[in-house]
DNA sequence: TTGAAAGCGCTACCAC
DNA sequence: GTGGTAGCGCTTTCAA
């Protein structure tokens, strides 16, 4: 009756054995000869009763699980959630679910990440990696599994990454506060040695040494809201000669302007503003911010053609691939003197 | 040597057998009496090897995959991020991952969605509903599967969800601009049928209504850019008397925001402005802008909850459970007059 | 060209 | 208190 339909039942109703059947669901009916009205009558069948394959056995058996694990900083963020709209939308049409979760820079939330990622047997993973997960990665990199670094890259770790160019955009970012005539620019970062602040910061600092200013560095925590403010409130108050700010992040840049509302200061007639990731609220803002813009779209799209492409061959040839792509600087109000 | 563990090999090492290890390793050992030096002697030999169990396997014996299934509209959208960082948060706590897909409100896609989650076997699902899968959903819930719907609501569907006040949420708004002294009030939304969507511009015509004003209706779709903003332009050009707007989403609002600079208007003293769903950029825009919050945060929390509960006993009871939280109505600058 | 059957690793019923 | 064993549904080797 309601008797749950199966392979073997198939198999049974129409008197064929269940290897057939598998090898005609396979598609490989033409390798193994089987003949065209014979796979045709299991193909009509399969049609009429809609059956679908229990997936779980199939993994169970075949060790492939069709799904890809995303691990990101923060799925709320804009630049992940971008992201993972995009990733998830390939790996859909290519038969792969995907599964996700946040490590907040947790390193060790993220282990455990992880450990339960490799026991739902994930096929492969993109990983945005917070510092102090690198033999974890490599880890999985021997066990075999396919893994797609993201926004930032670890020291000593054998994976493909796909990342921006980091250095060079805060480069060309102060540089353009130089040619603009400010002469006190500071930036402002979090206290992170992941390898994407690292780069940041020392495109700043080549600009900054090249064209023989002070440089003013803050390091803040960012604890989204009150305290990241009050913290930049503070550091640009003690130093009153800042003219202008680059800031490493959009949220950053966020509470910036809150602190420099607050302070009363203008932009960018008091002090310019630049942020890295550019965020729709730059675009409404009055004035509206310059920021260096990273492409989302291109980032995940890399990122999940990779990771695809690994998954189709196998084993997975070892040549590790970076792939660098290029913000763009949108130059709006806040940066003109 | 690097054979594969499994319970069969712990049992083999250990001399015992496989029943009596999966008893300990389910927590059964009190229930089935199993001597305590047995148990520790199993525990500790698993811990020892770093033993996990293989959970394909489980869910293929079991029938429960511990994953939930997460559809929302967009996954990149703030409102359906933040809502999935919460929720992934709290299942991951419970032993339970998310795997989640964007519909983008379309009816055919999400169909196909649903079928690759029964194939699955997700456990449970957590759904922003297009119009239109009314029949799939109700399957899901005859099928034993909890539903909990999100954000909106289908008629004649027997599953449980969590909405906001909508109509009350835009009436108070609405009523809010009419104390103002505000007369030309209008509601710019969607041309959706969705049911938060009817329910907000129901909200609207009520306080309109009451007060006996004349309503102006615009209803646009939505192509995240240029041509809503061009939509909404003409309609306040070809309506000149009004003189406030109700945005019946944050990003109708957005559009409207930049038609509304583009006409050289100002805010409020020209058009006072008000949106649904706040956004970061509300607070921060110059004036800053009045708008009607969903509690985030609380959504996601009871969503997850009655999720798990109907997980955890089975089979699920069939009383269906309706929470409509309450949004919280923040007034700024651009609906003062 | 087709079929039998051995598992993948685990749960849980039934015996002792 | 403990162990044997029958599947969950599928893939794939080997035989016929």
């Amino acid at each position: 009756m309601s008797k749950r339909i199966s392979i073997s039942s198939i198999a049974k109703d129409l008197g064929i054995s269940i290897t057939t059947v598998s090898f005609v669901l396979n598609g490989k009916a033409q390798e193994k000869r089987i003949s065209d009205k014979l796979v045709k009558k299991v193909m009509d069948y399969v049609e009429k009763i809609d059956y679908k394959p229990n997936s779980l056995a199939r993994s169970l058996r075949t060790g492939k699980s069709n799904i890809i694990g995303l691990i990101v900083e923060d799925i709320s963020y804009p630049f992940f959630a971008a992201i993972a709209k995009e990733i998830e939308d390939k790996a859909y049409r290519n038969g792969y679910k995907i599964i996700y979760s946040s490590t907040e820079n947790n390193v060790a939330k993220t282990k455990e990440l992880l450990e339960m990622y490799k026991d739902k047997h994930v096929d492969g993973y993109i990983i945005v990696p917070p510092e102090g997960v690198e033999q974890e990665v490599n880890d999985l990199y021997a066990d075999g599994k396919p893994v797609v670094l993201l926004d930032r890259y670890l020291d000593g770790v054998e994976a493909d990454y796909v990342t921006v160019n980091n250095e060079d955009s805060v480069y060309k970012a102060a540089q353009h506060l130089i040619q603009q005539g400010f002469k006190n620019i500071a930036f402002i970062t979090l206290n992170s040695l992941q390898s994407q602040m690292q780069d940041r910061l020392s495109g700043y600092e080549r600009a900054i040494k090249e064209a023989g200013l002070i440089p003013y560095i803050k390091e803040v925590s960012y604890d989204g809201g009150e305290r990241t403010k009050k913290h930049i409130s503070s550091f640009l108050q003690r130093n009153r000669a800042i003219d202008s700010i680059v800031f490493a992040t959009n949220y950053l840049c966020v509470s910036g302007l809150k602190a420099i509302k607050e302070l009363g200061l203008r932009i960018p007639e008091h002090i310019a503003v630049v942020s890295f990731d550019d965020y729709e609220l730059f675009e409404m803002y009055a004035p509206s911010i310059t920021s260096i813009a990273q492409p989302t779209g291109a980032i995940a799209e890399q990122a999940i053609n990779m990771l695809l492409s690994r998954l189709k061959k196998s084993p997975p040839d070892k040549k590790k691939q970076d792939i660098v792509l290029q913000t763009s600087f949108i130059v709006r109000e806040s940066s003109k003197n």
